[in-house]
RNA sequence: GGGCACGUAGCUUAGCUCGGACUAAAGCGUCGGACUUCUAAUCCGAAUACCGUGGGUUCGAAUCCCACCGUGCUCGCCA
């Protein structure tokens, strides 16, 4: 629908530009105000007006003259609008919209293996909300990805051979569970980042010989990971596998999932680290200063070091053979960032290309922490909500609003306490992920409760009544019929049928940018197409071909929501 | 100080990548309406904006460029 309408827009339009002797290397597509019948048009004639030397509502006609839509399927005819060039669609357009259903907005296969890295926090402690902006949109980015037609993989990079790890595994060593307070929660995480938080405190407060004894420790351990010893690696691995399983079990409840946990270890242990220090080492930029091998990178002003003095490698070092692995394994990579990663970042990918890899094919989506009113938040210091809290708070609250409402409620299906329960999950986190997954990520959050779980405003319960409406209305239906598009005559059915067919332009934008948020401005759209036809055409109460057309797109809108719903990882309730 | 990001109604945002029907679009809040009709977590209406500021480019700038102001991030042999 969407995209061949435009593809055939491009080509009709080309044409009549080479037939009429104008350029046709910008055609200037856009989409119209709302309450157009084109669903896409052309600004062109501004361009050309000077050129031709006629006003552009002129130089408008005659391009509008000149486009042929004999042969198009989609486009049904070219008017004019003072400069515009308007592009109305054919009855083929709405049926197929009218005929969506359950792979709503799934695109042609790409062919391309594509990984998504996202989240990767160091396995300190519990994920707090800081960084919960990062598996949101994460997950968001690779479901929009799979809805592209893309093979996606989803890989949490895990930083297991970096010194706050060392730091963690000496901690947990070192200090006995009985000098430490209660756990905030009953699960592994949140009783291993006592010992890192004991451990941190112990640097601050201890005294300089002790200090001194710990960082001998710690260091043996760095050694240890960086000589291969096996060891070493299960006593970190330890550490690192029961804090990062609580932290799944954290993360499941977004749900944030995994097909993969990358250990950075892997590339110390297999011999990569050391590869691609030595070929750094041949490269124009690598410079030997004091001590350290570094790179004398173009454009950074600091120089990156990938070989400490002491002959162990840096996170860096290790993260240019991951990215080589990726590069190896995978068509694409993209790797979900906090923003104070961004000079990082670029140090890596000038980097890879240094090392002659074609970094194009990498991208980055950068996003900034959410801080509390007073600052940020720390796993270390302990300040910070936790993710568990927010989202324990979210199914509260959204518990009690459907309680509240349960009186006043007008459909007689009588919700059981399985279905409360059910709601109030499914209301309650989508609203915490609708809220993080419909902002740029770039826009700085400070965290609030009562914002974070606000209902209202433009939330997910918004959108998500509107497919527990569609389920209401389908609900007794045995088969959808296929219905007549040419029943389908009001305004509001038609404005309906035109964003159901939008979606797989949505999704295709929103995944060649990278940019999520698109697809939440989207339901919200819909929501209102929606809205709009349910106040105005009551489906159920009329009869023969226009029942059926009204419940064909029904099931049409459902299918286009519940897909939208599913890219941004927010449930759909079939009922509220 | 250098680099990057952000600055749109009282508040929270969309639009900005790729300038064009923008006389700027929503939600919250405020005010006023609509449930014997498929779920009112809905809908309809009113009021609210020198699109941070100043220049520039252009037939045309919220959108591109420059400067400035404000906020955040960053500039480790940390990750």
């Amino acid at each position: 629908m969407f995209i061949a309408f435009r593809e055939e827009v491009t080509t009709v339009l080309a044409d009549a530009l080479d037939d009429r002797g104008y350029p046709s290397d910008d055609l200037g597509i856009e989409r119209p105000p709302e309450g157009f019948d084109a669903v896409l048009a052309s600004s062109i004639s501004f361009g050309l007006a000077s050129e031709a030397e006629r006003p552009p509502p002129q130089v408008a006609g005659e391009i509008a003259d000149a486009v042929d839509v004999t042969d198009t399927t989609y486009v049904d005819g070219v008017t004019t609008q003072g400069p515009y060039v308007n592009f109305t669609p054919s009855e083929a357009y709405f049926e197929d919209a009218l005929a969506v259903r359950e792979d709503a907005g799934e695109l042609a296969a790409t062919g391309d293996a594509v990984v998504v890295e996202h989240t990767s926090a160091n396995p300190t402690g519990p994920v707090h909300v800081g960084r919960a902006r990062n598996p949101i949109i994460g997950d968001a980015v690779a479901n929009l990805l799979e809805y592209a037609g893309n093979d996606v993989e989803r890989h949490y990079y895990v930083n297991d051979a970096g010194r706050q790890m060392a730091l963690f595994t000496w901690a947990y060593e070192r200090f006995d569970e009985t000098e430490l307070p209660d756990p905030e929660r009953d699960r592994t995480e949140y009783e291993m980042v006592r010992y890192y938080r004991r451990g941190s405190e112990f640097f601050e407060s201890a005294d300089e010989r002790a200090v001194e004894t710990a960082e001998a420790e710690i260091e043996s351990i760095l050694q240890g990971l960086e000589a291969g010893d096996e060891a070493t690696y299960e006593r970190v691995g330890a550490v690192v596998d029961a804090v990062l399983g609580g932290m799944k079990t954290c993360l499941a409840r977004l749900p944030a999932t995994f097909d993969e946990f990358v250990k950075e270890t892997r590339f110390m242990r297999n011999g990569d680290t050391d590869e691609v220090i030595d070929r750094l080492k041949q490269l124009d930029e690598a410079v030997y200063e004091e001590d350290a091998w570094q790179l004398d990178l173009d454009g950074f002003e600091k120089n990156l070091v990938f070989l400490r003095s002491d002959d162990t490698s840096l996170y860096t070092t290790r993260d240019l053979a991951h990215h080589e692995w990726k590069f190896e394994e995978y068509d694409r990579a993209v790797t979900v960032l906090g923003e104070d990663h961004t000079l990082q970042a670029g140090q890596l990918r000038e980097t890879l290309e240094l090392l002659g890899n074609d970094t194009d094919q990498l991208a980055s989506v950068i996003y900034s922490y959410v801080d509390l009113p007073d600052g940020g938040m720390s796993t270390r210091a302990g300040t910070g909500v936790d993710l568990d809290d927010l989202l324990d708070e979210a199914i509260v609250r959204a518990r009690d609003e459907v309680e509240s409402r349960l009186d006043d409620r007008d459909r007689d299906d009588d919700l059981d306490e399985a279905d409360i329960e059910r709601i109030a999950r499914q209301v309650g986190i989508g609203a915490v992920r609708y809220d993080i997954v419909s902002k740029q990520p770039t826009k700085a959050i400070t965290f609030e409760w009562d914002r974070a779980l606000d209902f209202e405003a433009q939330s997910a319960p918004y959108v998500q009544y509107v497919h527990a409406r569609c389920c209401g209305i389908l609900d007794g239906v045995d088969a959808v019929p296929a219905g007549d598009v040419s029943a389908l005559t009001e305004p509001e059915s038609r404005e309906l049928l035109r964003e159901i067919a939008r979606f797989e332009g949505v999704i295709d934008a929103a995944a060649t940018e990278l940019r999520p948020h698109q697809v939440a401005t989207y339901t919200r759209d819909l929501a209102e197409a929606f809205n709009a036809f349910y106040r105005e055409c009551p489906v159920l109460s009329v009869e023969g071909e226009l029942r059926d057309a009204r419940l064909a797109l029904v099931a049409a809108a459902r299918h286009t929501m519940a897909n939208a719903l599913d890219v941004l990882g927010v449930e759909a309730p079939v009922s509220m």
